[in-house]
RNA sequence: GGCAGGUUGCCCGAGCGGCCAAUGGGAGCGGACUGUAAAUCCGUCGGCUUUGCCUUCGAAGGUUCGAAUCCUUCACCUGCCA
């Protein structure tokens, strides 16, 4: 496989690196032939995230261009917890870590190359961490390890005030052996990952330096947020999971249509595969027309096909355009409207007398989050039955509320739909 | 180890025996305006069988007709002195 000698410079056209080792080193590397990189992904959750994301696409990127990955599970790194600013972590069992880590496995799968001349390899640095002893471990790695500098880092120093186990302290040692380990087997020299990553990333190069006298690369990600200048990532349920399951296709695209018009050129940049020249078209078209929103239809296009498929967005799409559309709801077939709110979200209410009444439904729908709420959002006219406002807090749904027999559609502010199936 | 102070709703932060589900700000949510954007303005912001009831003010006890507010013990945190 050819070496694409533009790789780095569209990385750092997309704002890819942040930070990054000696750049002129890093880039003779790339050039040479096909460098063996690492990332890695500690299994926190059952999913990966909007975060992690970046990194996936990254790699891809990477293996596109011809170098090799090696996509790394942290099922040993997670039993031990990287320290973050807001506080110690809780630690999960085994069996958990053992569980987030094959659908984390299985997530990262799809999006890397397992075949040619760069295939990819998974690891899971379990394999080479659960069995090593402590004697060795604080000889081998422990020794190369200054506290004092250890103490110096930012994420730590700013944990000492508050508190830092001994064991999230040490976290940095296990993920700088990782890259040990995979220089050594497999003649890794580059990691990558998120720029709160930074830390871990040189420690590891550095590790290799000292213990193997060998020269690795690092480079890291920038950390995205919102126009205003906070986290990224969050809708109103939580974080922006890639799993289906935590979070429905519909509302991950909803979430990347929704973003502000300052942002799309960056996330498409760091989020599609679209070429430099079609990425500036598109920022062109959607600086002279913003209200056209040319820019967050692509992005969400995009993004949501890589993640769901195309069959699943080609759904959402016409789910988006049969809710958002302002037409009369009684206008759509039967199919079109059920199609789409079973990707909006939707429950089955049992067919009888008396119907619910809209204060449950709401709940029920999750539209809102206790019959409190619920009636709060109709008493601010903000619920609708069928696009019309709710009047009446005590609105119970009667026969002829029903589309085509069956569907109504509930919608919770501008946005928010759910169907509910009566049959 | 000694002295002083703190722990309040998602977050910050008032309250210091009844009028407290608890001032104010932020976040969130809804409305108006828009482009399913941003900004702005307005409203709302514990739960329920909702003119009332229930659960909340670090934890557990106690005083009192009545406590977030007083007392005791415990846990954690912060300053000052060793």
């Amino acid at each position: 496989m050819p070496i694409d000698p533009t790789l780095l410079d569209d990385l750092e056209w997309r704002g890819l690196i942040a930070h990054s080792t000696d750049r002129d080193a890093l880039r003779e590397a790339l050039d040479a032939g096909s460098v063996r990189f690492y990332v890695g992904f500690d299994p926190t959750a059952a999913s990966l995230h909007m975060g992690h994301l970046v990194q996936v696409l990254t790699a891809k990127r990477l293996q596109q261009a011809g170098h090799t990955p090696f996509a790394l599970v942290g099922g040993a790194t997670g039993m031990i917890g990287d320290p973050r600013d807001s506080g110690e972590r809780t630690l999960n069992s085994l069996d958990t870590v053992k569980e987030w880590t094959d659908r984390v496995r299985r997530q990262i799968e799809p999006f890397l190359s397992f075949e040619g001349p760069n295939a990819a390899t998974m690891v899971n640095n379990y394999d080479w961490t659960a069995s090593l002893s402590t004697i060795d471990f604080l000889r081998d790695v422990g020794k190369h390890f200054p506290v004092n500098r250890m103490l110096a880092r930012d994420v730590v120093s700013r944990r000492l005030e508050s508190g830092i186990s001994y064991t999230e302290f040490s976290y940095v040692l296990l993920q700088s052996m990782d890259f040990l380990h995979l220089y050594r087997d497999f003649g890794v020299t580059l990691q990558f990952g998120g720029s709160d990553q930074w830390g871990n990333l040189t420690a590891g190069a550095e590790l290799i330096r000292r213990a193997a006298g060998g020269k690795a690369h690092a480079f890291a990600t920038p950390l995205l947020t919102k126009a205003d200048g906070t986290k990224y990532g969050k809708t109103e349920g939580g974080a922006l999971w890639l799993d289906a399951d935590m979070l429905s296709p519909y509302a991950f695209y909803q979430f990347w249509l929704n973003v502000e018009d300052e942002k799309v050129g960056e996330l498409l940049r760091v989020f599609t595969f679209l070429s430099r020249p079609e990425i500036e078209e598109l920022e062109a078209q959607h600086t002279e027309k913003p209200f056209l929103r040319i820019g967050q239809r692509t992005l969400a296009e995009q993004v949501t096909t890589l993640v769901h498929g195309a069959e699943e967005t080609e759904r959402i799409k016409e789910a988006s355009a049969a809710l958002f559309g302002g037409g009369d709801l009684r206008g759509l077939s039967v199919q079109t409207l059920g199609a789409a709110l079973r990707e909006a979200g939707s429950v089955k209410v049992a067919a009888g007398t008396p119907l619910p009444s809209v204060v449950d439904l709401l709940v029920d729908t999750g539209l809102a989050k206790s019959k409190g709420e619920a009636r709060r959002t109709i008493g601010e006219g903000g619920a609708y039955l069928n696009n019309d406002r709710i009047e009446d807090v005590d609105r119970v749904v009667a026969a002829d509320d029903l589309i085509g027999g069956s569907w109504l559609v509930l919608r919770r502010g501008k946005k928010n739909f759910a169907g509910v199936e009566v049959g």
